[in-house]
DNA sequence: CATGAATGAGGATTCATTCAT
DNA sequence: GATGAATGAATCCTCATTCAT
């Protein structure tokens, strides 16, 4: 009992600790952009010295994947809020894509980040084109089932759904990259954005 | 006469090596990716000391602009042979964006590199969504017109031409960036475009 | 009490590094010249690592302010020991300068580092001619407070002590800067100052 | 004759250039600072390839070496303008030393090059506690004679004028040199001038 | 006289990582 | 768990100088 609840503060403080070391991470990606995280900076943000960081991340990499994902995850969570209810499968779709966007535009870099990668420990999360791979993914499914039904309700143009699916991703995916890229403010990229869906469905 | 043809070779030389530099550069792309060239590198590939390097370039970043720029021209030069003379004005832009992925996938690691640049000398070519900046260049002026030809033709459905030249590029941006993060092959890439592009004319 | 010993251990141990860079800093000083210190000749005079060096000193710049410091401090300590008791002030004063001037000869590299310096860092310390910063220095003060009792006991020709004081300093530093300069022995340059004060006062 | 006035040429083009090179370092000594020479810098400046200017000087340290000297020439040649007929000696040679001031506050960069400089080509022109050397002199010359002729007439207190006059050139270089380490403007330098001469003669 | 390429050394700094303590 | 010293390699860049042309 008591060496279990040891146990179990220890695994919390450890846990703490990695919080405030991916916490330090994102303040430098913030800051500085996300090639000049190091090791060194980190540990100093938040008060350890260098050699510590490495009892809760293997490596360097390890810690930016991490930091990474967390930064998806973040990203992932702020878009379950937008949950709405329109009449029809066209605006749901529509207001779905707006609300991922704008869950974009509270972190640019980490979906730049997330999306620029090639890590395949990261592909795993955002692979687009893959068939097998989005049907894993709850996001996916939703979206291809809404427009399974769409199609049905004769409200979007006849298509494969999946492939349907994974054109919008990639379109929104397009235009949202490039207006970060080219630092367009989220209004236009929204706009943008409805438009193409519109002409896609 | 003499003097001049001296000059011709020096000039020549000259040339070369900032071909050998570049080619290095090139190389390491390739190799080990973007962020990794390094003047040391670089020279040590072509047998040179690290300073010297500078006698070409005067900066990492010059060299870097430059490889990137050579690798774009690269690209923009291969996308021209694929002219062709389709009869309906939707299959001509098709053909065309499939030319442009054709010349995309024989040098993906450029393509990834300049359009994931976000500096500014590089920016000013790979700009989609700022309406004036677009206007300024050929490829996108073509595009523009004959979107606005296939509106009045009632072959696209209505739309700001240059709005929905944007959207295309965005798209097909989207699809081609997807499609070599995630190693998919060059034919479903182009499928992918093609059915995008169909949809949203 | 054990972890204690070893912290002071730990401390001393950091402290005799530091005192190693600061030795090999001043011993470059000393055979090459000031502006000859060197990051990778520090470190490779104590058999460590450049970067090394960079634990023990954020920068170039402290760690040649720290020697040129140093070599002031010593300087300073040396001079407090030539306390006199002369029955007159002029006496007095010139029995001070003299012991500084004996103080220099002893360090006469780090006389001409410290006070040809025009960072601020160090002129902080060898401010002459600004009116306020001269009051915080206990030396000058000592001085001031004879010059006024030279004068009230009509052993000095009125004037401004500050600016006494201020032309004092000035004049002993001038003679014993080309003194140093111009290689010549202590004892000529003793001379000069003694007879400069005789007149000045 | 023909080819002697071709030499001539020669010698003339030779002398611009090398008066261009000189420039071109006085330039960057006052812009970036005096250790910041450096061939490149000043071929670059006139448009010449750094080999070049090894036609002109044998080396850097004997550019350095000549721009300094030519500075300080200046400097001395701007002395010579002030020339004053004050009434009583003691004002004539603080007429003389005031003026000297003037000349080093429109060069203090090069005041202080010189002034500092331990090189022994150097120091043959501005030792001051050497005997023998400033009597070659003929500013000190000049300052002797001046001060002679005051002893004789009761002006100045009875000192060895060589002496007197190195202790005042010293007192001088050293209110000069501390005012202008130290950023004083030129009116309270000349005031603490003035008023030290006046308590030393 | 002039060029400009080339070297080789050196400049400061930063970093991931290891390891004894 | 935590420290901080240490390494060794890497970073970009600058420079004086030489030399073939």
């Amino acid at each position: 009992m008591k060496s279990s609840m040891k146990e179990t503060l220890k695994k919390e403080k450890t846990e703490t600790v990695r919080t405030a070391i991916l916490d330090a991470a994102d303040s430098i990606i913030e800051t500085e952009g996300f090639e000049k995280i190091s090791i060194r900076k980190v540990a100093g943000m938040i008060g350890y010295s260098p050699g510590n960081i490495y009892q809760y991340f293997s490596d360097k990499d390890a810690l930016i994947n991490h930091t990474i994902m967390r930064g998806y995850m973040r990203l992932m969570q702020s878009v379950k809020k937008g949950e709405s209810d329109e009449d029809n499968i066209p605006s749901l779709i529509t207001s779905r894509f707006l609300s991922y966007a704008e869950a974009v535009f509270e972190n640019p870099i980490y979906y730049k980040a997330v999306m620029f990668s090639g890590k395949e420990t990261i592909l795993e999360h955002t692979r687009i084109l893959d068939r097998k791979a989005i049907l894993d993914r709850p996001a996916f499914k939703e979206l291809i089932e809404s427009i399974q039904e769409g199609i049905e309700k004769k409200e979007i143009r006849e298509e494969d759904p999946v492939i349907l699916a994974q054109m919008l991703w990639s379109t929104v995916f397009g235009i949202l990259t490039r207006g970060i890229l080219e630092s367009k403010d989220e209004a236009s990229i929204k706009d943008y954005i409805k438009c193409a869906i519109k002409r896609m469905l």
